[in-house]
RNA sequence: GCGAGCGUAGCUCAGUUGGUAGAGCAUCACGUUGCCAACGUGAUUGUCGCCGGUUCGAUUCCGGUCGCUCGCUCCA
């Protein structure tokens, strides 16, 4: 109970910390927000697009056989029909107000009566489904209804014999995408975890069906160690779900999950699709998505190995683990207590990785001149204002892992102090070393 | 979607038994200091979530609505 509690405080810290400091904020606020959206400040938006530009690299521009594609939101309406969005969740359904059951209406054997307690308190019947609708044209009518995408993977699966041919890829190969999608949940909660307008990054692999497997467990394997080298995720941080009860397409699925302040929560799947996106979208559009092997003269249906994380998700789930408070020793007299709040962010996706703090004003100049040179390489900042000691607590707030201390030294032996946010350890640096320095400890 | 709780400054919250509001922190300026939330002086900030009703008067009472949190449900 008392762990539950301290979660629950830890969450809303996260909260207030990202609407004070402008990394998320409720979209719409003026007009008292909208339910599931939510906006990415100036800090947000320099981390989100830290952590995409991670991915794309480790999945995308390190490998000679996954490609690229940047799809649209809008996709031909048989598009859902054929990945099986439309039909699923698109029956009217009631809910007891009494017992709280829900049905489906055709399946009830009187519709206006409670199949489970009899009570006649029921909902009106209402269409669940959960994509959402827009029109192409300015014509309003069910001819010119179109939908969101509510995935970014379905888009791959059509583009599919474009790609390959444009390419020249043969198989196995994959195909990346990083985008927003949409999805009316019932109910969006914790945050950015739910929410109706998302980011995913997904990829497709696509091979031979007797290689499945065991590309399955090479990606399995890859994502994993992404999070542990590249994020640093631990094991009491991360773990995978093993699903037992596979859609009946898939061969097998596991998902990483995450602990997040309200609980473990499903980070990225990777998933053995078989064969069936291909063949369905095959069969709705009438072309031939086939595979044909020169090699062998064989012609077949590739195998599906799917990679797809909420770029979102992966956001939270980084804040989740770096969010902590000190009680480090302050050298302020007078001060009975210090408790510092630290965003203990790789540096790799911390929204400033270098901060540049002119010990006095009458320092300016040349810090300047040193900010604008490091904000080449580096995501940086300049402040002047405040006492050092709270310039650096600001620093600490968004998880800067480099403060650069420019004093009244710095200008006659041409060197910084640096700072170092989690240990708060320094170390004299000679400026024309300082790229170096920094490039090596930030890393990719 | 159902139920419960909540909504007052950028953040955390106090307050008004109905007479349009405060604190701490934050922010800004000047001075001072010069490596871990220093100090002094001064300054900015709210349609008290939104709409309506009752009332001479509503941030306060009532209704609706939007949003957040938790539980159930859902999560292809």
């Amino acid at each position: 109970m008392a762990d539950e509690a301290t979660n629950a405080d830890l969450m809303s810290k996260i909260v207030s910390l990202c609407k004070r400091r402008g990394f998320i904020f409720p979209s719409s606020e003026i007009y008292g927000g909208i339910n599931g959206f939510w906006d990415y400040g100036p800090y947000g938006v320099r981390m989100k697009r830290a952590i995409e530009k991670l991915w794309w690299h480790e999945m995308v521009e390190t490998r000679d056989n996954v490609e690229g594609l940047d799809s649209t939101i809008i996709c031909h309406p048989t598009v859902w029909k054929a990945s099986g969005h439309l039909d699923q969740f698109s029956d009217l359904m009631t809910d007891c107000r009494d017992c709280k059951s829900r049905f489906r209406v055709d399946q009830m054997p009187d519709p206006t009566t409670c199949t489970n307690c009899g009570g006649k308190n029921l909902t009106e019947p209402r269409e669940f489904n959960l994509m959402m609708k827009t029109f192409v044209g300015p014509v309003f009518d069910d001819e010119h209804m179109a939908y969101l995408r509510a995935e970014t993977c379905q888009p791959i699966f059509v583009d599919f014999n474009s790609v390959r041919v444009a390419t020249r890829q043969k198989l196995p190969f994959g195909i990346a995408q990083v985008g927003k999608a949409f999805r009316n949940e019932i109910n969006p909660r914790n945050f950015t975890f739910r929410s109706r307008e998302f980011t995913q990054m997904e990829m497709e692999f696509f091979c031979r069906g007797a290689e499945g497997m065991q590309w399955f467990e090479y990606w399995k394997e890859q994502r994993i160690n992404f999070y542990r080298k590249k994020l640093g995720f631990t094991d009491d941080f991360f773990r995978i779900y093993v699903h037992e009860k596979l859609a009946h397409y898939a061969k097998a699925a596991i998902d990483i999950e995450v602990k997040f302040p309200f609980g473990w929560g499903e980070l990225e799947g990777v998933h053995h699709r078989g064969e069936w996106d291909l063949s369905q979208h095959g069969k709705y559009s009438g072309q031939d998505l086939q595979y044909f092997d020169h090699d062998t003269g064989e012609r077949f249906m590739p195998t599906v190995i799917e990679t797809s994380v909420g770029l979102d998700r992966m956001f939270l789930a980084l804040l989740s683990r770096a969010y902590d408070e000190d009680t480090a020793d302050t050298c302020k007299e007078g001060q009975d207590q210090d408790v510092r709040v630290v965003l203990r962010l790789p540096a790799t996706v911390a929204p400033v990785q270098v901060a540049v703090l002119p010990l006095s004003k009458k320092l300016n100049e040349h810090a300047m001149n040193l900010y604008n040179k490091l904000n080449n390489y580096f995501r940086s900042e300049y402040d002047v204002t405040g006492s050092i000691g709270k310039r650096y607590r600001r620093q600490d707030e968004i998880g800067t892992p480099f403060c650069l201390t420019f004093d009244f030294e710095s200008e006659t032996d041409n060197a910084v102090t640096v700072r170092e946010r989690d240990s708060m350890k320094q170390e004299r640096v000679a400026i024309p070393e300082l790229r170096d320095y920094l490039e090596e400890k930030i890393g990719f």
